[in-house]
DNA sequence: GATGAATGAGTCTTCATTCAT
DNA sequence: TATGAATGAAGACTCATTCAT
């Protein structure tokens, strides 16, 4: 069962099979979130989307596209936050840098939380999903980019571990917030104490 | 089954038992690191110990006190590398508060990692055995700790919140580069960078 | 488990299931005859049956379910003869009264008795089910009713003391020549003692 | 696993063994009054008894052989309590006879209820003993003993006939009541209408 | 394409029974 | 004899997946 393939099984070329796949996808949403991983069976998001078992299957070969595709998309709308937040602010400072890039990693936690937190912390590693999951990777080459921007002489070896640094923090810090202090996000706590945090870190690295 | 007992069944009074129990859980922790919790199932653990099903539940009522043991186990592991980690670099100065927190956070993780990850991630939130899994609420309560004795005039939500932010970020680093760049571990790398991101942030804070 | 659901899982719809269901539910008296509760397994009904287990489990929830789906057909079919044995003899006088209840009671055993002993001797007394399996309630409500019409002015509870005791006594008579001496079924012999036995009763407490 | 035999192991001579045997049959009586047959367990039972399960096995080759002498014990008390009953009430009259039938049959029932209900209704018939345990056996020798005393002239075919309805009657209207008006046995209103009954029939019968 | 009935390998778990100490 | 650790066959039940209609 190792080599299972996570690519769907056919495109959706007509209208209604889109609309179709739509509809399971959301159902698998709604199912993963309320029952983790492990509790969603294939029949019961069928069932949710109202579709039948088997017409699932024409579209997702197996359960764990199902949940890649659910997890692709999930992807594609955090890096369209992230990059609306960065594009917003692209002012010049280093200070309003490090701003923006809290905002963005703030802002990319808002698309779905429920549903980032199953695919993060429940989905079992499911073929090399997982790692790209993470806005990690997204984040950490936006700020890479930014650097080299900001500094071009700065060794690339170096602005990957500012990168990595920033991003980490960013990322632990607001998921953090998420899971325990969840109105911190709203008052802008955690934005601020992070900025105190990393604006220091950021000038002095340049 | 939602109000699973996660208590033994039954402590082995006799040697024969002990040393059943603990090759049984060995068994638990070579088969999670390799499989997972969702393919870790217990007639495998119960087979590679070299003992029946039925011993393994003598002793563990059910697959979930099985894993809630070993985590158990694991994290008095964790709290005697931190507090050991914390007490040999007792001075006094903030540089080297930071520098403790910081190698006892990369002590922590080197305890297991594998086991570490498996339980940390793979785990279906077993009845509130995550929670303390994690090495936060341990080495936090520890922060909150010294800085009250450094800063006995420190608001208590203030405290709360740069122990709260050290930890998180020392965890969140920690962790990555493990995930990621295993050998900065021996470099000291993330630890000097570390170093760098809070020792400004914390001397600031007091 | 205690509170187990006895309801169908799901009512078949198409031709094949409906005839699915009716292949286990056979096979499951099959099996419950030769058997007895406890040694009848749904894997069993299910090979019996020719059927998958799985087939099995999509339309009784477990167990119990299905034995008490074959008891509520049971039932049913004892009511009916029931009904029937006291409309085909409706004549008035008490002696012809006593005389149709007791082959009424006759006739209701002689549907399948052998699953009527399994399942009111060995079934574990699945949810409230046993009750009802008795021919008791059904056999003593038609003798209520008849009496009433018969004496309007018998006061409800002495009406109710004769129900039961001629219901009883029709029941554990005929329950006792089935077990021991089933020709006298045949030769009328016990149909002759009920009625020398409980004709007079009858008759003086009108 | 047909023929088990249900034959105690050893017979217990020495005082001590009596005595463990006596505690494991009382810890046994307990558990399946308050579990049931099927939730019975000999571990269960052992442990109860404060005995090792290997012990117990010592003295019952298997679970069935554990009942069996529990129902035997059973049935001994039974056949006292009816021997008691009819001797007291030796009066020569049929209205006594018939009396002192009732009452035998209610005292028998007296005899530990729960343990009664248990053997008759929820031990899968272990090899022929459940036919024993009705009270049936018993009384209604008294009965055919008694009904010869009285006239040796009938035919024996005739009294046997004549036993087995008593009994039968007896033995039903008794349990019926003790199922659903346990009340009725202390007013001694069954009693009354099962002489009713039952009286009138003896008398022409004879 | 769609349907949903059918499949069955695979899980957890129990408990009567054995046997080394 | 007594102990209780160990055994493992067996049973209820799930759910991803297939395929005839």
């Amino acid at each position: 069962m190792r080599g299972k393939s996570t690519t769907p099984r056919k495109l959706p070329t007509q209208t209604r099979s889109r609309q179709t796949v739509a509809t399971i996808l959301e159902a698998a949403a709604q199912v993963l979130m309320r029952n983790g991983y492990d509790r969603t069976t294939t029949n019961l998001v069928a069932e949710k989307a109202g579709v039948s078992i088997g017409s699932l299957y024409e579209y997702f070969p197996n359960k764990e596209a199902l949940v890649a595709a659910l997890a692709s998309a999930h992807i594609d709308e955090l890096i369209a936050r992230i990059d609306n937040a960065l594009q917003i602010s692209e002012e010049e400072t280093p200070s309003s840098f490090v701003g923006a890039l809290i905002r963005a990693g703030l802002d990319a936690h808002r698309v779905n939380p429920a549903l980032h937190k199953v695919l993060v912390e429940q989905v079992p590693r499911i073929g090399g999903l997982a790692e790209s999951l993470d806005i990690q990777t997204v984040l950490q080459q936006k700020i890479e980019h930014g650097l080299h921007e900001r500094s071009p002489h700065l060794p690339p070896t170096r602005a990957r571990m500012i990168a990595l640094v920033l991003e980490t923090c960013i990322e632990a810090l607001t998921h953090r917030a998420i899971v325990e202090k969840p109105d911190w996000l709203e008052t802008g706590e955690i934005e601020a104490e992070a900025q105190l945090l990393l604006e220091p870190y950021f000038q002095g690295a340049l």
